[in-house]
DNA sequence: TTTTATTTATAAACACTGTTCAGTAATTTT
DNA sequence: AAAATTACTGAACAGTGTTTATAAATAAAA
């Protein structure tokens, strides 16, 4: 009976066209100018059919949402080309800011929304695309302390505190929380932070 | 003529029934849940005269903003009972961190949301509230270097990390980032962080 | 004091939003 | 060909921020 699978597929045809939709505009107009009204025009479809393919709006953007941390995992994966584990985790920096702006919206949607993360409690789905970048960190920071390339340190505290201090860089950037500085200076000033920061945990 | 002044007196204590109501609906139901048409029906006015107060809804929450800032900073100020710069800073990173978890909506406001920041800009308003207690912590900084109670780096460069890295663990909290840790654990990985990052930083 | 002018408030409408549901059109099964 | 299932839509519901013409209240001028 392949006329079951044929339905199948057409039907994850319709949800990706649908993603893709919303995906761009979402790129394009940000989260509240994404209307459901908006996706159905452009796909040339009735805005009730889209109800037919996702539970709600925040069901679209917790796909978008999940495809975002795969090309964010993709991306860190580059820093395993570092075979020093401190090297590692200077390039994973490199990268995790590299990311978020060069994909603000995106970074946005992962790190920063609300809309996202309620959709997924609600759901009680949980957030393993998050967990394992985090402990793609985590991991990089216990081969630096076992290898003596870092102060020792409680490997949790190091991880928070690393994690927490590229969120809030690149968070303040996003949300427009850098006033204090001409966006010149923006650029320069989150990556010798960054590097800093790194410096000071060196062993 | 004091009829005059009692006419401005009167429109401002319209602005601060306004305010106090968008306020307490702000604090209670967040920002998309305090609607014009909600604060109208609750001062007993209609959703139209507010905008005889107001230009648009972003203005109130610009006020509301506005004054969390004053109240931050009266907290921040508490630090200044520490004669030692060092322990000011330490002092100070309690209060920020304390104020957020205290007051994550107005924290979000302050640090988080889109609107009133975007407003402010649209407004070609500056951030001078938001400065002040910048500041404070940058001079902080500065005494620290000068007095050699911290390793030596560019100030901005310091001021920026700090600011970053504690905003980075609130707003992370605030926002439902921490799903790698049980919400018990919060509190306690937060200020170990915070610890371990002054104590890196410490000469 | 009466008339004019000004300020203040409102009802109604505009253009949106996410979402639901009854009913229709297309397709598959019997 | 008829019945049953699936796919889809138009219209409506209950909201949203905001604008505008209109009416009411107040102040100033005659």
């Amino acid at each position: 009976m392949g006329i079951l699978e044929r339905k199948e597929r057409e039907k994850q045809e319709m949800r990706e066209r649908i993603l893709h939709t919303a995906s761009q505009m979402f790129l394009e107009e940000g989260y509240d100018k994404t209307s459901i009204r908006g996706i159905a025009e452009r796909i040339e479809y009735s805005p009730a059919a889209i109800y037919l393919y996702f539970k709600d709006k925040n069901e679209i953007f917790v796909a978008i949402h999940d495809r975002a941390f795969d090309l964010l995992f993709s991306k860190l994966a580059q820093a395993n080309l570092e075979a020093n584990p401190f090297a590692r985790l200077c390039h994973m920096g490199g990268l995790f800011v590299g990311f978020a702006l060069e994909n603000p919206e995106l970074y946005d949607l992962m790190f920063i929304m609300r809309e996202p993360m309620d959709a997924l409690c609600q759901r009680e789905m949980d957030w393993d695309k998050g967990f394992r970048s985090f402990n793609f960190l985590r991991e990089t920071l216990r081969e630096c302390m076992e290898a003596g390339l870092m102060k020792p340190m409680d490997l949790d505290v190091a991880a928070v505190s690393v994690f927490s201090f590229v969120h809030g860089v690149t968070s303040l950037i996003i949300r427009g929380r850098f006033k204090m500085y001409p966006a010149e200076q923006h650029q320069a000033l989150v990556e010798q932070s960054l590097q800093n920061m790194l410096e000071l945990m060196r062993a």
